[in-house]
DNA sequence: GTCTATAATATGATAGAC
DNA sequence: GTCTATCATATTATAGAC
């Protein structure tokens, strides 16, 4: 009884490794060749797994996918949660476009694969789009507009605002081979989130 | 002879009909699938031809793809170009900006075809990216810096202001399924454009 | 130039031994 | 749980008649 216990808990600790293994090599294919475009050999190739084995824990490709997408929603949205109506709005609202900046320059293929899904229609996240994300969006729309009616900044479309921040902090990861290509190499981290930061918000000091 | 010379143009006529219809086709297509996405078969059928008559006109299903993607590059150019260093830089810019915006909402397809290639690598586009497009960027910023120095402008990183344009103008038509999740519907054109100009260009009033 | 038929290949998924 | 072998299907591309 005892061992055959231990023998559970191994088994499922190294399905949780393969797992995580197979995440994160899903990840780095999906990201660079999109769903179509990636396939579950190169996957399986990249962790090791022999492909029956890799769709042993994954029954279809498709699960792989959804899997490795659901599991960068959630980051997805941490930063803008933390927009504070408390707070100075300068200081709050340069503290998310840096920290998105961040997120998005430390880990640009979750950056990419989630711009590749919305770019096709957004077959797998609809649920998404409309229900978490939108309800944050409204929420922290109020929260502008409450700064704005208090005249802590000029005014603005809050949508907007927020439209923008995404596109541009994201644009770093999602389209860094045209930067790099225009800029002649990687940019500095520090002098984007500088100009970014002066680009976005600058406008905003009431 | 005169009625061999008639045929040669009436086949010539039909070529570049056929060749237009397959590469309309074949926009929508890659567009919303991505290259791997899209298939051959598609194109065909959404332009009545048959299979191995689309292959008659583009030997290879890349060169189908290369093709849709050189037709919209050079229009990718033509606003930017526009930058006059001798107008006025708010009227310039302002000027770009709704111009950029208003071809990324009527052919948003061709957006989303550039933005999956370069989300992808650019694999088909490096030369362009390096070449044509570094080499105006290069010249634009010039012209932005020129503002400065003159300070008609407050003082902006002319490559990533660029840059910024591109993805908050991009962003609607590349990301227009987030875009209407949030909003419901799909957003006025009119409060769109005064939106991102306002963004973008009110911190540069000097 | 256009078609039907088909070859050649890639890839998702399963069967069954171990 | 993992593997080898294989099936089933989709898709690119070609052959050859008309």
């Amino acid at each position: 009884m005892p061992q055959s216990t231990a023998k559970i808990v191994q088994k499922t600790r190294i399905q949780h490794q393969n797992q995580a293994l197979i995440l994160k090599a899903a990840l780095e294919v999906f990201s660079a060749f999109g769903y179509r475009g990636g396939t579950i050999d190169q996957i399986a190739k990249k962790c090791g797994l022999s492909k029956p084995n890799l769709l042993y824990y994954f029954k279809r490709k498709e699960d792989v996918y959804v899997a490795v997408l659901e599991a960068t929603l959630a980051e997805w949205l941490e930063p803008l949660r933390g927009l504070d109506v408390n707070g100075d709005p300068i200081v709050e609202l340069t503290r998310y476009v840096s920290e998105k900046l961040e997120i998005s320059l430390k880990n640009p293929q979750a950056s990419k694969l989630f711009a590749n899904e919305i770019l096709h229609g957004a077959p797998h996240i609809q649920k998404f789009l409309k229900g978490p994300l939108r309800d944050l969006v409204e929420e922290k729309s109020a929260v502008i507009l409450e700064w704005v009616a208090q005249k802590k900044i000029a005014p603005v479309d809050p949508q907007h605002l927020i439209f923008a921040i995404w596109a541009v902090t994201q644009h770093y990861a999602d389209f860094s081979v045209q930067v790099e290509a225009i800029m002649g190499s990687e940019p500095k981290p520090d002098r984007t989130r500088k100009a970014v930061i002066e680009l976005l918000l600058r406008g905003l000091r009431a």
